[in-house]
DNA sequence: TAGAAAGTTCGAGTTACACGAAGTCAAGTG
DNA sequence: CACTTGACTTCGTGTAACTCGAACTTTCTA
């Protein structure tokens, strides 16, 4: 399967801007056609899949680039250590979002339910008193 | 309790930048002091709080403006609402993101689990082939 | 063959801070 | 009392990662 700039980035939820912008920066591989056109095929696919998760992480673009540029050397034991150890800490990352994003959502439950109850007529504020409610 | 700008800073995490900058768009309330130094309460902690957490749901400052506006003006039934609707989408944003966060973590155990087994010797490549290894 | 559609590069604009400069002010030290 | 220290002030520029628009070229479609 190749794909057009415009059909990769609707696959990944991007814009087509954004798209350009990782092929231009080299963290982002793709072929061109006979017009320069940029074609992207199942290892764009790939990496944009490890993009989109380390950028999930909170890797920056210059750590992408980083990783980018040790998977490009060769597979060196201490290479692939070095990647080994980026995967590590970002999945870290990862977990502590799973966290973060569940106390989040806890105090937006408890907000929500604050103003059912103001709604039901229950006025929860002269039982506790909840931030953000004026 | 009362706090200086450092020391509000530090229990939240951010930098003192961050909470001055806050202060001067005026979604974070503080006093002053005879010299003219922020001075932040109860009032200000329960703010930051919502403000995080507002953050943590993907709301842009903007966002954060607007609903402060509205906790600004009287409470009538369609003040509350506008609140209301504003937290209910909000929270459906950070339950998106405990799902996203999830895949992010998957995808990244199986990274960190492929480097594990190259490690071992057994080189999944042969089975399995995953995006970034170069 | 004309014109629309989709692509190209390039350069400026945006958000949410981050940081440094230059100056004020109160407390502690010699 | 002069001086340093340190935390604070405002103001203004810098940064990351896009985001957008302009001006142009190329390819597809009627």
């Amino acid at each position: 399967m190749i794909y057009t700039v415009q059909q990769f980035a609707k696959m990944f939820g991007v814009t087509e801007h954004t798209v350009r912008y990782y092929t231009d920066i080299g963290i982002l591989p793709c072929l061109r056609d006979e017009g320069n056109r940029r074609v992207f095929n199942e290892e764009s696919v790939n990496w944009m899949q490890g993009i989109t998760c380390l950028k999930g992480c909170g890797a920056s673009i210059d750590d992408i680039k980083e990783y980018c540029r040790l998977c490009h050397l060769p597979e060196s034991e201490e290479n692939m250590r070095a990647r080994y150890k980026i995967m590590l800490n970002q999945r870290e990352q990862a977990y502590r979002h799973i966290d973060e994003a569940k106390a989040v959502a806890k105090y937006m439950d408890d907000k929500v339910k604050h103003y059912e109850d103001i709604f039901r007529g229950k006025n929860s504020r002269r039982h506790k008193s909840l931030p953000l409610d004026g």
